[in-house]
Order: structure tokens, then C-alpha cells, then sequence
RNA sequence: AGGCGCGUAGCUCAGUUGGUUAGAGCGCUACCUUGACACGGUAGAGGUCUGGGGUUCGAGUCCCCACGUGCCUACCA
């Protein structure tokens, strides 16, 4: 069975096998490192640690999966942030590391009210109906049902994740964590209650912070309105985007310097409409240069028209609900929706004639990013985060590179965030998320915080106070992951070994929601932690200084868009389902696709033909590895080597006896390949090794080297001995580089790598064994140098034979020339594989250059020429010379322009100048090679 | 209004500190049912790197301007 692989790759069934088999067999689960057993842990005993010196602390990587609301679906760029994890957490399993990726969802407050919400409305019901008790239950039950759907999504990419550790938000020991941070916080004077203007979500009817508003630019009106001053005949003409607001207005303001209004000083006016008398003030807020110079004052519905109220002691007065609906202060408008109020305010001030203009104006509409609706400042009691204190340390963290960030443009943009960043908004006025940990005396009056639920009063002793109404913001709870999910505020093991967690993965959008706030939280609450001294050396950040910080790194991701370059949105409908197209390409092929179209500081824009691409790319490995097996099969039981014999190391390829020169490059190439892929990854460039890989297990493993060893495998009277050595060679090279793209390509690497050890391996996945790095002493240049000439040799006579239109199944003879003993060996130690690959029936040397003869293609270090029959396409030839002439010409001038200029040489690096020199000799040889042939055929 | 990014082959994108001949995938052309693979093989065509200045011995790469395009941040009525 097992190496009876179908001729057809589909990802299907392999990927659904594997996803289920590492979740149940627990691959990616990891204990509780004790002090004790952190000893290295070698794969094998054959010394193939090198440069780990047994009996040291092994070294951890820690990354916390960003949680998925439980609302979530999948979308691409929750694969993209998890492809890219799962292949780092992957390599640096493979390569030894105690590796914790920790998965967990987010409770997700208004997400996931609102969907309840829309279910019970299909119900008919509504949320105040039922009460809070029986709404959260609700929520409960469906979070039960509903609630892990994107986690199975995720099982489906592969994240291999540790399933033992995961986490909800609401979790009872998260829950507690969370209470014991707003207790402390309070206790230190950083979380203050008050009464002041916040973006309020009519629809969702919860105040939200900032950061939950989007803003949009919209065409809108600037609409003028005069208000005639008392005791004269003149007017104050102020401007308002949202005429409906006048009807709260307590003032207006004018600028003390300026001169237009000096004489109206200590007059009031009177307030159309609701014929009340306020009072015109000086204030900094109205600016002479901007409009009238005139500001209409409404401190309940406008944050700067708050902070002037205050200033002068105004009365605030609220004209609208918290549906956005006019209330009783707002008089005959009471009871309609802002909208409706503001044409028939519009209508009334227009008919009165205090409607003076209306203009076309921009305006930057805020809306609600959960539901779209437009934001109305509200004033009201809510709950701060005091964030200066707190911003403080997470901007040392940053600065003095304890944390550090890539892409590293957005270090700034960090930076400037927190420099200016405003007191956070912590209160919602939701039914599902963490309540906050605040009691109301109903008796006294007095606020009770505490960690449980008082019993009675500490103040009156009356009983049962109570608990305030409101729960606190998402990015609250999920702000103290890193620690809370480690046992916090417990001093645990597990926070000894993995806090802080090595890396941090995120899209930009979330960088303030949630980084910004971890890091606060973390360098605040984690101060004076220690991570085990020797695991953190060990893990190469022994130089950092704290261990504070939740995370050492962050990387940020691009945002995948669609193929158009538009962002993708469900309004839009251009979502491209990650789900639909791993259906249609495997999830091997989507995950390779975004790993090699990774490149920072860009967008990505995705594109299918990329992934039918790399799904090619999946079915050329498969075929690949059936051309193994297939040969394997006809090998007596005796000889069949062990896939992994010695080769299941970390440097190189153990097992591998090059004999060939074929052997001798591929052997190099993959090394080479080792040594790139490694250090692509280490930078996060997913894209450089993804390519890496496909070039080398397409263009060197599969079209060149495989080629070459056929003959040593399918010669019917072979040398047995010789054939066991060339399977050798080729199955641990093929074992080596199924480890090497395994992190990118997780489900086919396994399910070949299975089939090759015929249901025995030594491990019990490939992502358990060693990733391969490179050892120098395979390194082979001269093998490089020497395939290269032979490459080139079979090429040029590839391509003869293309102009030439020799039929396919026909052999040519072909003469050779060069000066070059390297390539006089190359040949004779290869004539049969040139036969063979170029069609070639017999190799002549000659003495004299070819290349004046008409069939022939030239590089500097040889001339080949085809001896056929059929004439060249006289004209063809004669533009293809020229056009390579020409090309030649100018190059050389370039050369020349360099080389004769004093300044070049007398600045350019010795290696430039050195180069320069000698690709100037190439091109006069390949010139007078080309001009040769030119004349011969008459150009 | 500020800030950031992008503009390279028909399409989607690479191109590391400026250094010899600007790469890949898809698409395109021609030929090929060669015992791993037509989701394949072989050989090709296709780019004055958006435009204009500048720095430099040397610019796709650095600087300035313009045009086009995308995003983020912002309390200016």
C-alpha cells in the first residue's frame, strides 16, 4: 500500500487524514517544562547536534494565536496570519524547540451580542424581553453551538497548535484574571468613572472607543444659521454640519482678538427655535480665520463644544436619547430621529428666516465598525483607563528595542500612536462580556470594586448591592493574554518558560486594538518577572534585559486583498473564501501561495492562478515521489534501503554517497538550498523560501537531476549494487527535502514521507524530525561549475535542434569544440547522459572552432555544432544573430564606457572592476563567434 | 489636513546595504501522448523598470518635482 501512490494528486483526502490524525495523536501538545526536563533531547544519536552542546536548556518559541472571535469565519487573512505561524512554529519545532503555539478564541462583546440578537429577532423576540440573565445564557448556548466553527476551519489549514491549551475569553480563570486587573488598576488610581462625551452607537446603544470608529469622508452640507443678538438688530451667523444639535446649544463663542465681534462682548442672542437666551463667550475654540469667526456652543452633544462648556460653566443640555431619538429638552422636535429632526429644524429655520446658507461640504463621517451606523458624541457615565502611566512603559519597551517590531516602519507608527494616545473607554453597555467588578450601594451611594461579590454594604452595611451594569471592552480581556493564559496572576512554571512568548504575528488593523494594549499591559503587570534564565539564553535572548514585555517580537503581516487590489469586505462581495479555494487547489497549494506572495511591505493581491500554480507544483512532488516508489519496488528486499538511514540529521544529508557529478551537484544545490530557506525565515521572508524550495525541488531535483540518474536506475542490465546506491542517494535526498518544505507544505510532505518509511518512521510525523541545515563540508563549487557547463551544453544543442525542427525521436551527431580541459572532462565523463537528455547520437571533438559553421551555438568556454541534414531557416537564424550581436555590442560598450573610465577603476570595489574584466574577454570571444557565423550565412 | 506605501513583461508580483547580462508564476507561440507528471516536457517571444530633473565612476534601487493609485491617522464649526 504505501507506495502505491494514485498518478493523480489530490489534496483532499490526504489533507483531511493528516489535519485529523495530528489532533488526535496530540503531536503538538507540550507539557509543562520542569526544571529537570529541559535537557537537549537529540533526534538521533548519530552527533547530529552540531552546535548544540548536550546537557544545556533548550531553547522555547512561544507564539500566542491571535483568537478568532467566536463569530468568525475564516477569511484570507486569517489564513495568511496562521500559513505564516504554523510554517515558523513548524521550523522551529523541527528544529529543536520547546515550541507552544496557543490557540483560543475571543468572546468578541458586540460581535457576538449582535448575532444573537439578529437570531432572536428571526424568533421575533427581543433582547429586553427576555432579560439579561436568560440573553446571556442564550449567548452561552449558542457560543456552544456555534462557537468553534472557525477553530475547525483552522484545523483544516493545519495550524498545529496545541489543542490541550485552549482558551476562551470568558473562561473562569481568565474571567478572575480579568477582575483582579480592574481591581488593581483602580486601587492604583488608573481606572477613573466620569460623566463625558464618548462615541455612542445608537443601534448597538453602547459607548465604544476610538479606535471602533471609522471614519468616512462623505458629501455632505455646511449649513449657516444667524441668531439674532438681544437688544439689537444684528446677527451672529454660526456654521453646523449637524443643524439638529442648535437646539442643545448654550452659547456662542468668539475669539477675544477678534475685531468683528468686540462690540457685541457680554451681549447674549437668542436661540431660534427654542427662544432661549445664552450667552456669547470668548473662547480659543472659535477661530477668526474659519468661517464667520462665530462657534455655536452645544457641550452635550460635541467634544470640543465639552471641554468649552466646562471652561465657562455651561449647562450641558442632552436633546437626544440613547436611540438618537429627540427627547423632551428638545421641545416640539421630541420624539423624532435625528434625521427627521434635522430637516425639520432645517424647514423651520428656513421658514423663520434664520437659515442664512447651505453649502457643499466634505464631511468625515464616524461610524460604528461593527455596524456601520453613524456615531453620535453622547454624554454619559462610563468607565477610563488612565493611559498615560501605562503608555509610558509600553513606549520604553519599544524604544529601547526590548520589543522589537518588523516591518520596522511601523516601530514609528507605534510610537506616535501611544505618544498621543487619548484615555481608553473601557465601559460597554452590553449584556455579554466581562462585567465590571464595581457594586452600587443602592442605600449610600457608595461604588464597592471588588474581586467577589460583596454581600452587603462595607459602608451602610445594607445588603446586596448592586453590580454596575456594564461590561468591559473586548480588547480589555484579550489585552491580557500573554500572561493571563499562562496562570496569571498565579507565579506558574508555565509562565516561567514561555512569557514572554517569543513572536507576535498580526495584521496591521489590530496593532493598536490589541498590540498596543498587550505590551501595556504586560510590561505593567509582568513587571518584575523572570523567564528561566538558562531557556531564555538558550533561546537566544539572553542579552534582553526585560522580561516584562509580553512578546519579543512583532511582525506584521500585509493585508491580502483580492485580485483586483481591493480591499475584500462583504459589502463589496469580493470575499475570496479561503475554504472554497483550498476545495479546489488543496490547502498545501493556498498555503504556499501566500507564503510566496509574502513580500513586506506590500499588499497582498491574490490571485488563483498563482495557486493552480502551486498546486502544479504539489503534483509535481507527488509524481516525483511515485517515480521513487516505482523504483523502489523493483529493488530486492535486501538491497531496499531505509529511507532515513542516516539521514535524519540537521546538517545536510547524512546518508548521501555522491559517486556521479550529478550527485555531487544536487548534493551541493541542496545545501545551498538548506542554507537559503533558513535564513529566508529567520528574516520572515516566506516569499524568499517558499521560492527557494520550488526552484530547487522543480528546476534542480526534478528536471535535472532525476533526468540524469534514470539511466543508473532503469538500465535492464544494470549493475545492481550501483542501482541500490543511486535509490540510496535518492530517497534520502528526496527524505531531506520533504523535511525542508514541510513548514509550507505540511499535509503532502507528510503523506509521502509516511509512504517512504512503509508505515514505520521514527517519528511519528515528519514535523517531528530535524530541519535540514546546511553543512559547509557539502558544499561542492567545482561540481556547480561543472554542471553548469554541462547544462549549457545540452541546451545549446536543445535548442539547435528546435531551429533545426529535427523531429523529436531523431539523433544527431554533433561536433565540439573548446580550448577548455574543464569542459573536455565535463564531456567525457558525461557523454552518455548528453545522448541521452540532448538526443544526441554521437559526440565528436574537434580541433577547429565551429563556430562559423551555419548549425552551431557558441558560449565562451565552447562551440557546438549540429551535423543535419535540413537547412536553418536562413532569415531566422540571420535575426536571431543579429539581435544577439547587437546585444553583445552594447554590453561591451557599457564594459568599455566603465573600464576606460579613471574614476571607475579608481573607485569601484576590485571584485566590480575584476568582474567587469572578465565578462569584457567573454563578450569579445562570444563577438567574434556571433560575427563569424553572421558572415558565414551571408548577413 | 497630516502620515505611510505603491507604480517593473499582456496579468499577478520578486529584485536584500546603488555594482557586471532586470527574474518568477500565469498567459502567449512552436513542437512533443519520451514508461513520474499534459496539473507535464523542450525551445521561444515579450520590459527605453509611470514621466521629468538631480546625486554618482555607475540608478529599477538614493534625492526632488509631476502624474496615477491604495491605505491609515485627525475634535476644526
Amino acid at each position: 500500500m504505501p507506495h502505491e501512490l494514485p498518478k493523480t494528486y489530490e489534496p483532499g483526502a490526504i489533507e483531511a487524514r493528516w489535519a485529523e490524525y495530528w489532533v488526535r495523536e496530540k503531536l503538538f501538545h507540550v507539557e509543562t517544562p520542569s526544571s529537570q526536563s529541559q535537557r537537549s533531547d537529540h533526534f538521533d544519536s548519530e552527533g547530529s547536534g552540531r552546535g548544540r552542546p548536550l546537557h544545556t536548556a533548550k531553547p522555547v518559541f512561544t507564539l500566542l494565536l491571535p483568537p478568532p472571535n467566536v463569530t468568525g469565519r475564516l477569511h484570507m487573512g486569517h489564513m495568511l496570519n496562521q500559513t505564516q505561524m504554523d510554517i515558523l512554529v513548524r521550523w522551529h519545532r523541527m528544529r529543536g524547540f520547546i515550541t507552544l503555539w496557543l490557540p483560543g478564541t475571543d468572546h468578541a462583546g458586540i460581535a457576538t451580542q449582535m448575532m444573537v440578537e439578529r437570531q432572536l429577532a428571526k424568533e421575533g423576540k427581543q433582547r429586553r424581553d427576555m432579560g439579561r440573565e436568560e440573553f446571556v445564557k442564550r449567548v452561552w448556548e449558542w457560543k456552544r453551538e456555534y462557537g468553534g466553527a472557525i477553530l475547525e476551519q483552522m484545523k483544516r489549514l493545519g495550524a498545529s497548535v496545541d489543542w490541550g491549551r485552549e482558551y476562551f475569553t470568558m473562561d473562569e480563570n481568565l474571567s478572575r484574571a480579568v477582575r483582579e486587573v480592574f481591581v488593581r488598576l483602580y486601587e492604583e488610581g488608573l481606572i477613573y468613572r466620569g460623566k463625558y462625551i464618548v462615541n455612542w452607537c445608537p443601534r448597538c446603544e453602547t459607548a465604544i472607543s476610538d479606535l471602533e470608529v471609522k471614519h468616512e469622508e462623505v458629501s455632505g452640507k455646511l449649513w449657516e444659521i444667524r441668531y439674532p443678538v438681544v437688544g439689537t438688530d444684528e446677527f451672529i451667523t454660526v456654521a453646523t454640519t449637524r443643524p439638529e444639535t442648535m437646539l442643545g446649544d448654550t452659547a456662542v463663542a468668539v475669539n477675544a482678538s477678534d475685531e468683528r465681534y468686540t462690540h457685541l462682548h457680554g451681549k447674549k442672542v437668542l436661540l431660534p427655535l427654542m427662544k432661549r437666551e445664552i450667552p456669547i463667550i470668548l473662547d480659543e475654540i472659535a477661530k477668526p480665520e474659519f468661517g464667520t469667526g462665530a462657534v455655536k456652543i452645544t457641550p452635550a452633544h460635541d467634544p470640543n463644544d465639552f471641554e468649552a462648556g466646562k471652561r465657562h460653566g455651561l449647562a450641558q443640555i442632552e436633546v437626544m436619547d440613547l436611540h438618537a431619538q429627540m427627547n423632551e429638552n428638545a421641545g416640539p422636535y421630541k420624539g423624532l430621529d435625528r434625521y427627521e429632526a434635522r430637516a425639520a429644524v432645517l424647514a423651520d429655520l428656513k421658514e423663520q428666516g434664520f437659515l442664512v446658507a447651505e453649502k457643499d461640504y466634505t464631511v468625515a463621517l464616524g461610524k460604528c465598525d461593527r455596524c456601520g451606523t453613524v456615531v453620535e458624541p453622547r454624554l454619559s457615565e462610563q468607565w477610563f483607563v488612565k493611559i498615560k502611566p501605562l503608555a509610558e512603559k509600553a513606549i520604553a519597551a519599544v524604544e529601547s528595542g526590548e520589543i522589537t517590531i518588523v516591518p520596522e516602519n511601523y516601530k514609528q507608527i507605534y510610537l506616535n500612536w501611544m505618544y498621543n494616545i487619548h484615555d481608553w473607554t473601557i465601559s460597554r453597555q452590553l449584556w455579554w462580556g466581562h462585567r465590571i467588578p464595581v457594586w452600587h450601594c443602592g442605600n449610600c451611594g457608595e461604588v464597592i470594586v471588588a474581586r467577589e461579590t460583596p454581600s452587603s454594604c462595607p459602608k451602610c452595611g445594607s445588603a446586596k448591592p448592586e453590580q454596575d451594569t456594564d461590561v468591559l471592552d473586548t480588547w480589555f480581556s484579550s489585552g491580557l493574554l500573554p500572561f493571563t493564559t499562562l496562570g496569571w496572576p498565579e507565579k506558574t512554571r508555565d509562565a516561567e518558560v514561555f512569557y514572554p512568548t517569543t513572536l507576535l504575528i498580526t495584521a496591521y488593523e489590530i496593532l493598536f486594538f490589541w498590540v498596543a494594549r498587550m505590551i501595556m499591559f504586560g510590561c505593567h503587570f509582568m513587571a518584575g518577572h523572570r523567564q528561566d534564565a538558562a531557556m531564555k539564553q538558550a533561546s537566544g535572548y539572553g542579552d534582553k534585559k526585560d522580561d516584562s514585555v509580553p512578546f519579543r517580537n512583532v511582525y506584521i503581516h500585509a493585508l491580502v486583498r483580492d485580485a483586483e487590489r481591493q480591499k475584500m469586505s462583504k459589502t463589496k462581495g469580493n470575499v475570496l473564501d479561503p475554504i472554497e479555494v483550498i476545495e479546489q487547489y488543496g490547502t498545501d497549494a493556498t498555503r504556499f501561495t501566500l507564503a510566496a506572495m509574502a513580500a513586506p511591505g506590500t499588499d497582498i493581491a491574490f490571485s488563483e492562478s498563482r495557486t493552480a500554480g502551486y498546486r502544479n507544483f504539489a503534483n509535481k512532488i507527488w509524481n516525483a515521489a511515485r517515480f521513487m516508489f516505482m523504483n523502489i519496488e523493483r529493488v530486492d528486499a535486501g538491497l531496499r534501503p531505509g529511507a532515513t538511514e542516516g539521514g535524519c540529521n540537521y546538517a545536510g544529508i547524512a546518508g548521501f554517497r555522491p559517486v556521479s557529478l550529478e550527485d555531487r551537484w544536487i548534493l551541493s544545490r541542496f545545501n545551498r538550498a538548506a542554507e537559503d530557506v533558513n535564513k529566508s525565515l529567520e528574516m520572515y521572508r516566506f516569499d524568499e523560501a517558499a521560492n527557494r524550495i520550488y526552484d530547487f525541488f522543480w528546476g534542480d531535483l526534478c528536471d535535472w537531476y532525476i533526468e540524469l540518474i534514470k539511466p543508473r536506475l532503469t538500465s535492464e542490465n544494470g549493475n545492481p549494487e550501483e542501482f541500490a546506491k543511486t535509490i540510496r542517494n535518492l530517497t534520502t535526498l528526496f527524505e531531506a527535502s520533504l523535511r525542508l518544505l514541510h513548514p509550507i507544505m505540511p499535509f503532502i510532505t507528510e503523506e509521502i514521507w509516511h509512504a517512504m518509511h512503509e508505515g514505520k518512521p521514527p517519528k511519528k510525523s515528519i514535523a517531528l524530525a530535524p530541519y535540514p541545515e546546511a553543512d559547509e563540508m557539502q558544499f561542492d563549487i567545482p561540481a556547480e561549475i561543472q554542471m553548469a557547463i554541462l547544462q549549457d551544453l545540452i541546451v545549446s544543442v536543445r535548442n539547435l535542434r528546435a531551429e533545426l525542427k529535427v523531429e523529436p525521436k531523431a539523433r544527431v551527431s554533433i561536433e565540439v569544440f573548446s580550448h577548455d580541459p574543464e569542459t573536455w572532462n565535463v564531456i567525457q565523463n558525461n557523454r552518455e547522459a548528453i545522448q541521452r537528455i540532448a538526443g544526441v547520437q554521437s559526440v565528436t571533438d574537434t580541433s577547429e572552432s565551429q563556430a562559423r559553421q551555419a548549425p552551431s551555438r557558441s558560449t565562451s568556454r565552447f562551440d557546438v555544432r549540429v551535423d543535419y541534414e535540413k537547412k536553418i531557416d536562413v532569415a531566422a537564424e540571420r535575426e536571431r544573430l543579429a539581435k544577439e550581436l547587437e546585444k553583445i555590442e552594447k554590453e561591451i560598450a557599457n564594459g568599455q564606457r566603465q573600464l576606460s573610465n579613471e574614476q571607475f577603476l579608481a573607485k569601484a570595489p576590485a571584485k566590480v572592476v575584476e568582474g567587469l574584466k572578465t565578462r569584457a574577454e567573454e563578450l569579445k570571444v562570444l563577438r567574434a563567434k556571433t560575427l563569424a557565423k553572421l558572415k558565414e550565412i551571408g548577413g
